[in-house]
Order: structure tokens, then C-alpha cells, then sequence
RNA sequence: GCGAAAGUGGCGGAACUGGCAGACGCGCUGGACUUAGGAUCCAGUGGCCUUGCGCCGUGCGGGUUCGAGUCCCGCCUUUCGCACCA
């Protein structure tokens, strides 16, 4: 019987299914074992870049089990978000239809990949039953004083009709659709992320298991920077206008103060200045400016006609206004040094004004200012300060130290650590979302919802009219409410939580997944977690990755958890690309290599004599080159696709997807059944296999062991490869023995391929499933060979090859290359300088 | 500009601590079986030539070493991340 797929396939993931093998008891003692892949917006269906998340995971939870392991593997969906909105706008269905049908078209297709997850603790983010407990959150957040209304200037999205995150504004454009976002004043709900810089920023030092680009990402992003507010008097105000630097060895070379526009003193220090009016006018325009125009233009700036004393020189230097200067770092004001600032260097000789050196190179002669082509910015023991009477001679890092010592001893600034975080903005304003569970009562103002009135569900009897605002905002019923104080009348909240809220602590909730009294049980939740493997796409390397982190931190220090780091292992699977055109007239329609013709240089579409884009795009919905796994399946099966999916490349590097590379991982497993039947047919015959291809196995598990522990997927299979092709000469031979190695073979195929390899393994006679079979273990006495050949190298050149008996010991083999005549043909009339012994190896000779 | 990672056949990619470069797969070439092959099987496949126990070959140029894809120094290129953060 041929090889069949179609007919396997269903069977065998019906009986997992009916089996529930991959349920798991968490209050049951014993060994934990925690994996997860991130769960899924459930935007409809899969491609094979999303497979290479699943499988990948699969294949490591199937490893797990085989090792006997009680692994936990669930999953859920991430299921409020903007495109469940926009669907329903544009088709007229209501976002939880649109979100509850793609979640089962998901779900299915996840069994079409034959991957195993524990369905009974499946979770949805947009059910009352979860997000109720982020509402609860919400309000505990809101009791410590971590979840609080303020004025902000904010990104809002034009074309989405909300506000964003600083997290979800990439490159000054909206992430979702790109559009480009602009910044207004609006009251909002923050989460108070700040608190936690600190610990988020020392904390990654300890996550040995996370790659090191994205602690890198979440270092940068923290933004911790260690520095010095000093106060610079300004005569004309009678105050101080107090400054940020990191820099304070450079305090004498200190020129000039910039400020932003927008800073709170500028009105103060404009009265009665010269062409008031033309710089009033510049600081509108600026301000009106997106972050990206304000840098496009370069350095600009104004003066202000008024001077601050710098207080180390006593000198007067001249304020100004600078459009780089961002109002939300630091204090929105700098002391200028433009011979060790680059932007300070570039701003002044727009400006003309004056440059101080007061650093040099150590061992060389202080430059002067007017031969300086750009700042000099060493800040290391290299570099030494000049012209600063104070710490003259010394190096920046003792310079810094003594002059905070000095301006704290003198009372006009302290030193202080500053991050570029800022808090995490949540209030969105759209409909598919968690109600933030907060009323505005005229007599009492802002009041939570009281916990036992939890969950604020959300009305799902809601128009979808378009882009008319928040239409939870025009649902009266939902609108009009007691206040729970005065019991008078209140308004409810209708912005509703950005769903990185939801995901930011789901990984709890599995354990705990239908417990109706609580977020989760402390107890479980503390034997289950941290997760020890999570698996997901590069893409939340800050977003969700960071969040999670702080609400894990907040749930540490309410005493929930015990707990600060929620995953202890981490791993980026890269995405997964495809070759081709778009064609420009349908952004839907992406053209396959082998639709496309070359006319005059150009691509065409075949036929058609449409012109076509170029496109080599990562493969996600958005960019509309997606190879949808059902063909895939339909024509050659799911094992296929899951072989393929993890040979490709290793799982964390991007993978061009190829359609004929699919084919050599179909043939490999059609090698593996013919194998497998002809095994079947035969009368088991007595006798071991042969000693070869007993060593090719032992060296096979090894191998593979060890590489799927290394997330190796790709050399795992290989080498799989490589047995099976060794198995296939053997049973041209007709040796005996070689249903033990087939079935073997089958054992270590079967996290990457597992129906292929559950058929086989019953046709062969097993009543039990292969996925409880117990995991090989390599025979290391096996894996030697009898006989070890080792190279000889004459001065590096491979110059012959001895024989000798296992174990090649150091004399022995030495023997034998001063026997081979061959060898000593090359050593023949010179003297030998030194032999070097490689054990197992290889012996070099070094002849002169 | 700053930071990180990576450059190996026609392609995806192997090569553990320096030790026979190119495993495995795709593609390609030839053959077998065939009415047919885009199925299957077999053989070959880094380059060069004088076909040998030959020479060259892991982005470029140096270095260390008996020996370098691997280590060191200097370039070049690509990808990713950050980008006025004082």
C-alpha cells in the first residue's frame, strides 16, 4: 500500500484527541514541565509561517513527553484587537462572530498540523470569564497607584481612531496600518511601568536563557542612563532653570543652554525679548511637527536674548530654544558642550556660538577650538580633561565622580539615574476590547467599579457604523451608571485596555483556567511557572515580552507570585519568506516565480501582461505572500510540511520558503514507508544488524538528542536522513536485524513527523502509541567503531591513513604510520621535528 | 551615526572544544524502467588542468599555528535593532 497521508493523517490525530494525551492533572505531584507557544490573534487562517512557530513547539512538547516528562502545553487566543473591528465594519458581522469563527477555523487547523495542546485549559481573551481578571488587575494596579489618569501628550492614530503606546509607534508611524501618528494632549490611563525600570533593567542580567539581542532590544529600550540634574541660575528669572546631563565632567566647556520649545519657562524668559513674535511663531511650528519633520530638519534653534551662569565658570552663556531638544527626556533642558557633544557641535556651528575644549586624547596636546571638525566624545581612560580647574588632569570616569560630589556639596543639583521608558499608556479608543472598570461620578470623580460588580462586560448590542469614534461610547445603557459611592448618577469609562494588557499575564491563567473566584491559584501557579520554555516570533522582543515582565514583577510584590521572571528560557523563531511579485493594480494578489514571465526586463505576469512589483517580503498577512498550509496538506500531508518547516534552515534564522525543497522532505518520508512496509512483509529473521549500521544508530540517537535540546531541527533530521539512507542499503543486502533499527528510526522521527511514524509503529505490531513509547537512548559502547582509521598528515598535508583496533591508543597508532610506507615515502630523507596525536583523529608529522 | 549578528557550491544549509571543507536536501547532468515523465530507482555534481597519491578553494588583506571556515588585527558587504534620550 502506497504511502497516504490523507487517510493516516485524520486517524491518528482523532486518537490523540480521543486519547486526551496531552491533558494534563497540574495538581498532580511530580515533576513540572512548563512550554509554551505565544498564543495567536485569531486573524483567520495560517500560513506556513505561523506553522514554524506550532511545529516547532510540537515537535520539542512530543520530545518532552517520549522523555517522560510531564510536559504542559496549552494554548488560547489572544482574541480582542483592532481587526475584528475593522472586519466588521467593512462585512456587516459582529467582531465576536468574525473572532469565534476564525478561532475554530485556527483550532482546526492546528489538529491538521498534528499538534498536541491540553484543549481543556484553552482560554479567549475576549470572553467575560477572562477579562474579568483583567479587570480585576486593572483595579489592584489602580489601588497601588500603578494605574493612574493623566494629561500626556500622546500618539493617536488617525486612520485607527486611537491612542497608541510608545511601544506600538514604529519609525513616528502607527504599527498596525502606518499611518503616520500625531502627538495631542488627551487624559488617559497609564500604567505606571516606570516604577519598575529599575528592576526590568537589572533583571535581564539574570534571563541566561534569552538571546541576547532581545535583552539587548529591552536594555535600549529602558533606556537607563546614569547622570546629574544641576540647576544653572538665570538672573533675569530669579530662579534656577535646572538641567540634565551625563556628562558632568564637561560642565566647563559648557557654552550655552538650550531648552526645548516646549518647556514650562520659555513664555517666562520671552517677555519684553527681541522678535518675540518671530520665535513664538517658530515654536508652533515646531511643536507642530511630527518627532520624524523635527529631525528631517535638522538643527534649529533661537535665542531668547537671556543668559544662565554656568557654575563652575560663573561665565554667562546664552539660552536658547532647540528643536532637539525633546522635553520628554531628562528635563527638557541641556547644558550645551559643543566640543564633546555631537549634536551640541553640529547646533553651535549652525548657530554660531562659542566652543570650550575641555577634554583631550591622553598623551597628546589639547586641540583648539577653532581647529575641531566634529565633538570628541571619549568618555573612557583614554581621554583626559583640560581647562577645568577642579578636575583638571583627571580622567572622565574620576572627573564625573568628584564633580557630582561637588555639586551636591554645593546644593544646586544631585546625581540621578533617568530612563527613556515611559509609562504604558492603555486606554484605547475602540469597542473590541476589556472595559477599563473606572466611573466619573460629578460628585466623586474618578470611581473603580467595585471588584464583586466585576466583570463591566461589554454590550455586544452595538452598531458597527465606521469611523464615527468609539462606538461604546454611544451605547446609553452601557454609558449611564450609579456611582457605587454616592449611589448618584456616574458615567462609565469607554475606552477600553489595550489588549497587551490581555497578554501580558494569560501564561498564569492556563494553570487556572476556569477558576471563577480568582485570577489564578497562587499555589499552582507558583509550582507550574515560570515558564521554562517560550517559544514565539521576534516581533514581541519588547512589546509583550516587557509588559509581561512588569505585571509579573506587580504580582510579585502583591505577594501572588513568588516569582519576578515569568519565562526562564526564551526562543525567537524566525519568520519564514517567499519569493515573488505583487502586482501593484491588487495588493491581494501575490504572483509565484512561476507566474511570472520577463518582458523587456520587467516582470510580467503571465499572460496578463501586467507589470509586477518585487517583493521578497517576511510571510504575514499583511504583506499578502502567504502559502497556505490546506494545499500543502492536501497534497502532500501534514508530516510533510512539518519536516520540511524545521529542515528548511535552523528555526531561529529567517527560511525562504521553496515549493520544490517541500518535495525531497515528501520523498524522505515516502523512503521511510516503503521501508516500513517491506520490514512488515518480511519473516522477522534471526541475527543482529550489521555492526556499521548498529553504530550509525547509536550515533543517530545521540545526535538527535542532542540537537533537539538545542533547538538543531534542522541537523536533527538530517541525520535521521542520513540512517535512513543507511537503512535502505542494508535492506537492498537483505541483512537481518533491521526491523529493531527501523523501529527506532521511526521513534526519533516521530516528534518531527507523527502520524507517518504512529502507522508504521502499529503496523509493526505495537498496541501502544509511539508518542508513550520511551524516548532511545544511545549505547555509547556502540556508537565506536572496531577499527579506527586516522588521517596522517605530513607538515599539514594529508599524506595516508592507518588502521588500528578500537581504542586507538597513542603508541600503537604511531606503530602503524612508521610502518605505512606511504606515509614514510613523505618523511623519507628528512628529519622529523615533532609528531602531533590527535586521539582518534589524526597524527600529524612534522619533518624539516 | 551608534549597537548587534552574519558572509561557505547554482540554492537552503553542514562542519562538537582549530584537525579529511561542502554532511543532508533542492536543483542540475547522465542512465534504467516507461506510450510518456513533472512518478520511481541508479550514478555523477566546488573550480581548474597536464585526470594526479595533482593544484586552487569558506567576502578581501595581513597574522598566529605543524595545521585556520573556526583564533587575532585591519578592511568590505549584507541583514537586523536603535536613532537627536543630553
Amino acid at each position: 500500500m502506497p504511502y497516504a497521508p490523507k487517510e493516516i493523517e485524520p486517524k491518528w490525530q482523532q486518537r490523540w484527541a480521543e486519547a486526551r494525551v496531552a491533558e494534563v492533572d497540574v495538581t498532580a505531584p511530580g515533576e513540572k514541565l512548563y512550554m509554551l507557544n505565544m498564543f495567536p490573534y485569531p486573524s483567520g487562517d495560517l500560513h506556513v509561517g505561523h506553522g514554524r512557530n506550532y511545529i516547532l513547539g510540537d515537535a520539542l512538547y512530543r520530545y518532552f513527553r517520549m522523555q517522560g516528562r510531564a510536559a504542559l502545553n496549552p494554548m488560547g487566543w489572544d482574541a480582542f484587537g483592532l481587526p475584528a473591528e475593522n472586519a466588521a465594519i467593512k462585512r456587516g458581522t459582529h467582531p465576536r462572530e468574525w473572532t469565534l469563527a476564525n478561532i475554530s477555523r485556527m483550532k482546526a487547523q492546528f489538529l491538521r498540523w498534528g499538534i498536541l495542546y491540553d484543549w481543556s485549559k484553552e482560554i479567549a481573551s475576549c470572553e467575560p470569564e477572562y477579562y474579568r481578571w483583567n479587570q480585576w488587575l486593572f483595579l489592584q494596579l489602580y489601588k497601588r497607584g500603578l494605574a493612574y489618569r493623566g494629561m500626556a501628550p500622546v500618539n493617536w492614530c488617525p486612520s485607527d481612531q486611537t491612542v497608541l503606546a510608545n511601544e506600538q509607534v514604529v519609525d513616528g508611524r502607527c504599527e498596525r496600518c502606518g499611518t503616520e501618528v500625531v502627538q495631542r494632549e488627551l487624559e488617559q490611563w497609564f500604567l505606571k511601568i516606570t516604577d519598575y525600570a529599575d528592576r526590568l533593567d537589572a533583571g535581564l542580567d539574570r534571563l541566561v536563557h534569552w538571546p541576547e539581542k532581545v535583552k539587548l532590544m529591552q536594555r535600549n529600550w529602558i533606556g537607563k542612563s546614569v547622570g546629574v540634574d544641576v540647576d544653572f541660575f538665570v538672573p533675569s528669572l530669579g530662579r534656577p532653570i535646572r538641567i540634565f546631563t551625563t556628562r558632568p565632567d564637561t560642565i566647563y566647556g559648557a557654552t550655552f543652554m538650550v531648552l526645548a520649545p516646549e518647556h514650562p519657562d520659555v513664555p517666562a524668559l520671552l517677555e519684553g525679548a527681541a522678535g518675540r513674535e518671530e520665535i513664538e511663531q517658530w515654536i508652533a511650528a515646531v511643536t507642530n511637527q511630527t518627532a520624524l519633520e523635527r529631525q528631517e530638519a535638522g538643527k534649529e534653534g533661537r535665542f531668547t536674548g537671556k543668559v544662565a551662569i554656568n557654575p563652575f565658570t560663573n561665565e554667562e552663556i546664552p539660552i536658547l530654544l532647540g528643536n532637539f531638544v525633546l522635553m520628554q527626556y531628562g528635563t527638557g533642558a541641556i547644558m550645551a558642550v559643543p566640543a564633546h557633544d555631537e549634536r551640541d557641535f553640529e547646533f553651535a556651528k549652525a548657530l554660531g556660538l562659542p566652543v570650550r575644549v575641555v577634554v583631550k586624547a591622553a598623551g597628546q596636546r589639547t586641540p583648539d577650538a577653532s581647529e575641531l571638525t566634529g565633538a570628541y566624545t571619549a568618555k573612557d581612560e583614554s581621554a583626559v580633561i583640560v581647562n577645568s580647574p577642579l578636575i583638571d588632569g583627571l580622567t572622565p570616569p574620576r572627573a564625573i565622580e568628584k564633580i557630582i560630589g561637588e555639586i551636591e556639596r554645593r546644593g544646586i543639583g544631585k546625581g540621578i539615574v533617568r530612563y527613556r521608558l515611559r509609562d504604558w499608556l492603555i486606554s484605547r479608543q475602540r469597542y473590541w476590547g476589556t472595559p477599563i472598570p473606572i466611573l466619573y461620578c460629578d460628585r466623586c470623580g474618578i470611581v473603580p467599579v467595585p471588584e464583586e460588580q466585576l466583570p463591566v462586560e461589554l454590550p455586544l448590542d452595538v452598531p458597527f457604523t465606521g469611523r464615527e469614534g468609539n462606538p461604546l461610547a454611544k451605547h446609553e445603557a452601557f454609558v449611564r451608571a450609579k456611582c457605587p459611592r454616592c449611589g448618584g448618577p456616574a458615567r462609565r469609562e469607554t475606552d477600553t485596555m489595550d489588549t497587551f494588557v490581555d497578554s501580558s499575564w494569560y501564561f498564569c491563567r492556563f494553570v487556572s483556567a476556569h477558576d471563577d473566584e480568582k485570577i489564578f491559584d497562587s499555589d499552582i501557579v507558583n509550582r507550574w511557572l515560570p515558564v521554562d520554555q517560550y517559544i514565539g516570533g521576534i516581533e514581541h522582543a519588547i512589546l509583550h515580552l516587557l509588559y509581561a515582565r512588569f505585571v509579573t514583577r506587580a504580582f510579585y510584590d502583591m505577594g501572588m507570585v513568588d516569582f519576578e521572571e515569568p519565562f526562564t528560557r526564551l526562543f525567537n523563531q524566525g519568520p519564514i519568506t517567499k519569493e515573488g511579485f505583487r502586482d501593484p493594480s491588487d495588493n491581494m494578489a501575490w504572483v509565484p516565480l512561476g507566474e511570472v514571465e520577463m518582458r523587456d526586463g520587467e516582470p510580467v505576469r503571465k499572460g496578463s501582461g501586467v507589470k509586477l512589483v518585487s517583493e521578497v517580503g517576511k510571510m504575514s498577512k499583511s504583506r499578502f505572500n502567504v502559502v497556505p498550509p490546506d494545499e500543502l496538506i492536501e497534497k502532500y500531508g501534514a508530516d510533510t510540511e512539518r519536516v520540511y518547516t524545521l529542515f528548511i534552515a535552523p528555526p531561529e534564522k529567517e527560511a525562504a520558503w521553496s515549493d520544490e525543497g517541500v518535495v525531497g522532505a515528501y520523498r524522505f518520508l515516502v523512503r521511510v514507508w516503503n521501508m516500513g512496509e517491506q520490514i512488515a512483509a518480511a519473516p522477522k529473521a534471526a541475527g543482529a544488524a550489521p555492526s556499521a549500521l548498529l553504530r550509525k544508530l547509536h550515533q543517530t540517537i545521540d545526535a538527535v538528542t542532542r540537537r533537539i535540546e538545542r533547538f538543531e531541527f534542522n541537523t536533527a533530521i538530517s541525520a535521521l536522513m542520513e540512517l535512513s539512507n543507511a537503512l535502505g542499503e542494508a535492506l537492498g543486502e537483505r541483512a537481518p536485524g533491521l526491523r529493531e533499527v527501523y523501529e527506532t528510526l521511526l521513534q526519533l522521527l516521530h516528534p518531527f513527523a507523527p502520524h507517518i511514524t504512529e502507522e508504521m509503529w502499529s503496523r509493526l505490531g505495537h498496541e501502544e502509541m509511539i508518542l508513550l513509547s520511551r524516548w532511545p537512548v544511545a549505547d555509547r559502547a556502540m556508537m565506536q567503531e572496531e577499527v579506527v582509521t586516522i588521517v596522517v598528515q605530513v607538515n599539514g598535508k594529508l599524506r595516508g591513513h592507518v588502521e588500528v583496533p578500537h581504542p586507538p591508543e597513542e603508541e600503537r597508532v604511531l606503530a602503524a604510520v612508521r610502518q605505512n610506507e606511504k606515509v614514510q615515502q613523505w618523511v623519507a630523507g628528512k628529519e622529523v621535528v615533532r609528531t602531533v596525536y590527535v586521539p582518534g583523529k589524526l597524527v600529524n608529522v612534522v619533518v624539516r
